[in-house]
This record gives C-alpha cells, sequence and structure tokens, in this order.
DNA sequence: ACGGTCAAGTTCCATCTGGAACTAATTTGA
DNA sequence: TCAAATTAGTTCCAGATGGAACTTGACCGT
C-alpha cells in the first residue's frame, strides 16, 4: 500500500536485523501507517516511561500521578496543583490524591498561596528532594541510552524539531 | 541553572509569544529539565492521543484499549492479541477485555490460528472496518495540524529521527 | 514419546482512575 | 458593589486497570 515513509536505505542489513528483533505488527504501524507520528510517539515514549515508572514504583511505591507531581515539584519549587495539571494532562483529581498522599509521606509540604487562597504552593522536603536527585541521573542514564543511536548533531535536531512542535502546541485543535 | 538545550533564536517574538501561552511549568519542564526528551515525547503525543481517544470514546463507546485493538487489525489483518500486546505495550489481560468487547459488539471476528490452537486470528468485520475508515481520516487530519509548523524537510527530518528510535529500541534497557 | 518448561489467552480481585458534583475563593461586569 | 460566572482543589463512586494465578496448547530435551 504505502511506500516507506522513511527513505532510508532499504537494504541496510543492520536495519534488517533490527526489524526482525521487532513485532510484525510493530513494523505495520511504522511503515503502513498514515498516522505515523503518533506511534513512533508512542512507542518511543513508552520505552523510556515503562522503565522509570516501574523503578519509583518498586523502590518508592509511589505510582504514576505521585512521581508526576514529585518531579514537578522537584524541578520548579512553589508550583501549584494547577500548574502540574496543565503541565501534564492528567485529570486534577488524580494529581489532588497524588499530592495528598506526597504530603501525608512527607515528600512534599505546602502552604496557601497569600495571592489566591484557594491555592497552595508546594515544595519538596529533604527526603521528597533525596528522591528526586536519586532519580533523576538514572533517568538521564536511560535517555542517553535510548539517544545513543543518533550522532549529536542528530540529536540536536531531535530537540529542535520537538521544541517547534511543543511551541506550537496551543494552536493545535482540542477537538477531532 | 541549565541553558536552553534548543539554540533557537532565544528573542523570536513569535516565539516568545507561545511560551507566554503556555504554562510556566510546561517552560520549566522543556527548558530546565535535563530529561528534555521525555517530556516532549510525553506531551507531544499526549496532544495527538487525547482528542483521538475522546472522539472514540465519545463518537463510538470506545474506550483506549478497544480502539487500540481495533485499529491494530485495521492495519494488520490477521493478527493476533499477542501482536497487538507487543507493539502497544498494554497488559495482556486489558487487550483480552478489549478483544472480548469487541467481539461481542461484531466489530471483530477471530478464528483459531490452525498453525498454533492456544492463538487466534482477528479481523474487522464490515461494521469494525467502517469505524477505522472513519476515524483514520480524522486522525491523519490532526497529525497534519500538528505537523504544518514544520517545513516538509522538517518533516521528514522528524520520520528519520523517530524511525531510527524505533529501530534502536530493541537494544534498549528495559530497567532502569 | 513424554515430562518439564514456556507461551496465548482468560479470569479474579484489589486498586487505580477520571467524570461529575461539590466547596470555597476570585474575577467579571452591569 | 454585589450577583453571576469562573477557578483551585476535594470528594464520591461507577467502572477501568493490571498483577497474579490459571487453563490449555506448544516446544524442548532426552
Amino acid at each position: 500500500m504505502s511506500r516507506s515513509p522513511s527513505p532510508l536505505s532499504p537494504v541496510d542489513p543492520a536495519r534488517e536485523a533490527a526489524l526482525g528483533a521487532l513485532d510484525p505488527l510493530i513494523v505495520t504501524k511504522l511503515w503502513e501507517n498514515p498516522c505515523w507520528l503518533s506511534f513512533r510517539l508512542n512507542f518511543v515514549a513508552f520505552r523510556f516511561n515503562d522503565p522509570v515508572y516501574r523503578w519509583i514504583e518498586t523502590r518508592y511505591g509511589l505510582v504514576r500521578p505521585d512521581f508526576v507531581a514529585l518531579y514537578a515539584v522537584g524541578l520548579k519549587e512553589g508550583v501549584a496543583a494547577k500548574n502540574i495539571v496543565a503541565s501534564a494532562g492528567l485529570p486534577k483529581n488524580t494529581l489532588s490524591r497524588a499530592i495528598q498522599k506526597l504530603l501525608q509521606r512527607r515528600l512534599l509540604k505546602r502552604e496557601s498561596d497569600p495571592a489566591d487562597l484557594r491555592s497552595y504552593v508546594l515544595h519538596l522536603t529533604p527526603a521528597g528532594r533525596k528522591i528526586f536527585d536519586e532519580t533523576m541521573p538514572l533517568m538521564v542514564e536511560q535517555q542517553q541510552a535510548m539517544l545513543a543511536c543518533l550522532s549529536s548533531e542528530e540529536q540536536r535536531q531531535l530537540r529542535t524539531l520537538m521544541d517547534k512542535l511543543v511551541i506550537a502546541s496551543p494552536d493545535w485543535p482540542q477537538e477531532l
């Protein structure tokens, strides 16, 4: 039906070998799928997320929304739940629960925002910071491993392209 | 802390405007996050997935795993549940249930695989094919809208880079 | 050819998830 | 200036999710 959307050398032997290591349906989703973008994004993202979230869960007993919240506060102290919701694509009740759990486990502390009494300003406790600091290097390492198949120039290209996409995202349709 | 990982013109006014349209935490996750890759991937993927799955759910009453299965069979008639599991990153019991539901709703039919009696070969019914054929153009349209911020050359680059990543994926660590 | 190991798919059940309704605080605008 | 509309965060609950154990069939080694 459709040609390969990626005009790489079609008889690269290393490539052929790699294709053999993938389920035939994965190959179809990649090369005979008009929606190549979403499949590639979801697949690669999953291969990053899955090891990270399994590790976080077994090591610290934190599930995905818990860690999303912890990680967000770790990156930017003083954020509120609404910011995490806006950045994470999780429903706000899920994040509310995650934050409650982190507060109870003393990984997070919060104080009400004087500028808006409905809102709370979130901070990591030292225990929370410790988890963040232990996890970040492993995540970076996983990222490195995944990017190892690209040259520095290609990595730069990828950063730039994904960057443009995120910048353009406010203009994308929210409904199909 | 860290420099912008993407050395685009830092004072591009359109860019500055777009940044204002994003939650400050999104900006932090993008520009002050050592794990830039996963954030960009997850964010862009979510902005594709979310409208698609909401539409599928409201229009056809199919939830995410249901549609994952339907879409997979639509792309490649005759696949088995195990292939969908391998390609989708969903647990096999979730997909088993999704397939049951699709069978009950007569969107899918299956027959046992003569080559392996544990396994079943899946096909879309005309009703299932109709859903696939109605949905695909909308998904392609959404993809186009998302890619509109990139030139054809940039789109080609992106395809190629994501392609390389997927090809390399069998070598990535499964554990952190 | 047959016992042990592995793989495909299903079932069970405890837990997680997310829509909707709610409370309380803020903004809007007439 | 104050009622209506909006927003931050929480609670409720029906239904989705996924780990673990299970069933049945395939494969492997002797």
